[in-house]
DNA sequence: GCACTATGAATGAAGG
DNA sequence: CCTTCATTCATAGTGC
């Protein structure tokens, strides 16, 4: 309730970003792709855990019906909860492809192009041309909001005690900026779970997990900790 | 304090977009989601240890309490706490202004009329306009829906299960992809859609863990210029 | 501590 | 295209 402590959170991350702590280029749409990569991994782990569960109940019983009693609490995944979604949602894979010919720079999505589309990621999961045609649409009114980031010449000399403005008006349009109440610093990257150390490294040693998506700008964060 | 107008660093942030390449240092709010998604996937390294401690366990002991518990929190991971992502939250003194402008009349937030707010409510506390437009949407829905709640009488007994319990608090940021998508085919995110025990019994044995999915999608990062 | 609630935020869809 | 609505997700705060 005591989140009245602006000011102090711009100071902190203008002194941070003094401190050359993370000065990272990175643009918005890289950002969003790498969080959508990332929820590609999520799920994945996710469908790790339900195939655990079939390897575990292969076990005791061979029984097929096992399937779906031991993979109740992921039925969601599998489908068809009773009623169906009312609201479409691109699969990854749908979302991955939509981003890419999203990228491609063909911005504008033509009736013919969207029925192309349309065939390629009907093979991943229902959709309609609907779908597509509003989800480009969003998408590119979104990533026009999410291009207001710090403007280049925002790099003068000038950056004490007037950042909390500037950050302010860096992000005009759309800011998910949860400060206001973050009056710790940046230190803390991630949790970092309790985990050993000698367990991942057995894994990633005989398969290399991490390096596959190669993200090169994570080299600048304590990555080296997983 | 409207020195800082908002829609001068949008026209700046226009030209640099303009000029195709718009590298910037990383935001506080960059620097935010990137945490967040790291500690997710400090997370799934987490329970991708522990599964495949899990796993070779199991081969030895026939117990599959360990299997049991170590499956369980792998299935919960949404509740990855990840790190300390505060969100906004408006301060009192925003919260009387933004309620005396929504009992205003002003139902309609317009672009401008939250630029003003904006300017006003900054004053008081880290805000952006996301924040206020977010805000307005959600009063209005929120009373619009109060509304129609309390009578219930009239209202036809929705037999829907659909609405599940989502209690079970654990679900993944990135469950938004339920289903909705494929009854006949929802590999979505796999490029096997029924997974056979007995591969991923190989897969697990051999230790090399993410090879096996090959996400095909992976493959397309296009984070080569990062 | 775990479950519930309140609410900020994300996003698909519709309207103009 | 741009704006708006509706639904849902995630999380912070709170009570048991």
């Amino acid at each position: 309730m005591e989140k009245e402590n602006p000011q102090k959170e711009g100071v902190v991350g203008a002194s941070a970003a003094a401190a050359g702590l993370y000065m990272k280029v990175m643009t918005d749409e890289q950002m969003e792709l790498l969080r959508r990569q990332i929820s590609v991994y999520a799920t994945i782990c996710e469908k790790l855990a339900e195939m655990h569960k079939a390897i575990s109940a292969q076990h005791d019983l061979s029984g097929m019906k096992l399937g779906a009693l031991h993979c109740d609490p992921l039925m969601a995944y599998a489908g068809h909860k009773i009623t169906a979604r009312q609201r479409w949602s691109p699969t990854p894979l749908q979302l991955q492809i939509l981003e890419r010919i999203f990228e491609e720079g063909n911005g504008t999505p033509s009736k013919q192009k969207i029925k192309e589309i349309i065939s390629e990621l009907s093979q991943h999961g229902q959709i309609s041309e609907t779908n597509v045609y509003n989800w480009f649409q969003n998408r590119r009114a979104r990533s026009k909001r999410k291009q207001s980031v710090p403007a280049p010449n925002n790099m003068e000399p000038e950056v004490e005690a007037e950042t909390e403005f500037r950050k302010d008006s860096t992000k005009p349009e759309d800011t998910k900026f949860y400060d206001n109440s973050a009056p710790r610093d940046h230190d803390v990257y991630f949790p970092s779970p309790e985990v050993d150390p000698d367990e991942l490294i057995s894994w990633s040693a005989s398969g290399s997990v991490m390096e596959l998506q190669s993200v090169p700008s994570w080299g600048g964060f304590d990555v080296g900790e997983l």
